[in-house]
DNA sequence: AGCATTAACATAGCTTGCTATGTATTATTG
DNA sequence: CAATAATACATAGCAAGCTATGTTAATGCT
């Protein structure tokens, strides 16, 4: 039986995720921030003042995995953290004047990462391609 | 400006290679085997009594991460190690009984999950993904 | 109202990845 | 041939992900 890596969709796709993330923590790096909190702060742009439970449903990871780095935006001073009126048990998290400054760097960053590296498809290919990848993962999350 | 992260391929690689390792690891968790451990084991299952340079020149990660996941091997009785007869600064590293004997199940288990994953494009259209990564993993890695 | 259950978040402990740096040993070169 | 540079690997320390479990507050039920 053979086994060629080169032809595993899976070894593919963590490869490409790597040179991704690692891509992304090049050109983040100078705004103080890392590639784990880019998907939470891409969310509190849109809108803070939000429970931890709220930012879990709209992002893949597991809560323990948020809250984890959670702590570590508020350690860097890219969040604060103020009691729920309404719940003692949860917290509002909130962007510091930092992290709000932040944003439209961050978001030129990450689009020239995508743009870059999908310089090599063509324009319909990029859209194939993206399409093909939601379509693996709307399969995955619901089997 | 806008960013939604739908549209972000960083973001779609991302979630999709961590849905690709869950599912993995659950399928070889039975063998006593880690996703991390994988890529490796795949390259001894090639050709064994290598050294750790020879290996690193095959696989995609940092050599400190490699010397890691080596160590985690060794502990986990999948490897052995000895001494190079030619560099006192190598050793050469063998595969124990057992993790030969995992051989073809690990295969078996990467092929359903990528099978799995892959059911919902047409076979011209996993041709065409696969392509397609191959291309962005290459423009990315000639930088 | 009191008790059990559920919910929100925190914590512990692990793996896999990274960068940076240390430590021997080998190779080079002046 | 001795000093220097390069090589092979190890180690330290961190981030980001996971599972499992703990803690406290809110809800539900009788």
């Amino acid at each position: 039986m053979d086994f060629k890596k080169e032809n595993s969709a899976g070894y593919l796709i963590n490869h490409m995720a790597r040179l991704f993330a690692k891509e992304l923590q090049h050109r983040i790096a100078p705004l103080g921030i890392v590639v784990g909190q880019f998907p939470i702060l891409l969310e509190l742009w849109l809108k803070d003042g939000v429970t931890q439970k709220d930012l879990l449903s709209k992002i893949d990871v597991e809560q323990a995995t948020l809250a984890n780095t959670l702590n570590r935006m508020e350690r860097d001073g890219l969040i604060r953290r103020t009691k729920s009126p309404t719940d003692a048990r949860a917290q509002l998290i909130w962007l510091t004047e930092k992290a709000v400054a932040l944003r439209d760097s961050a978001y030129e960053s990450a689009q020239n990462v995508n743009a870059n590296a999908l310089q090599v498809l063509s324009e319909p290919e990029r859209a194939q391609f993206m399409g093909y990848m939601r379509q693996v993962i709307e399969g995955m999350r619901s089997e």
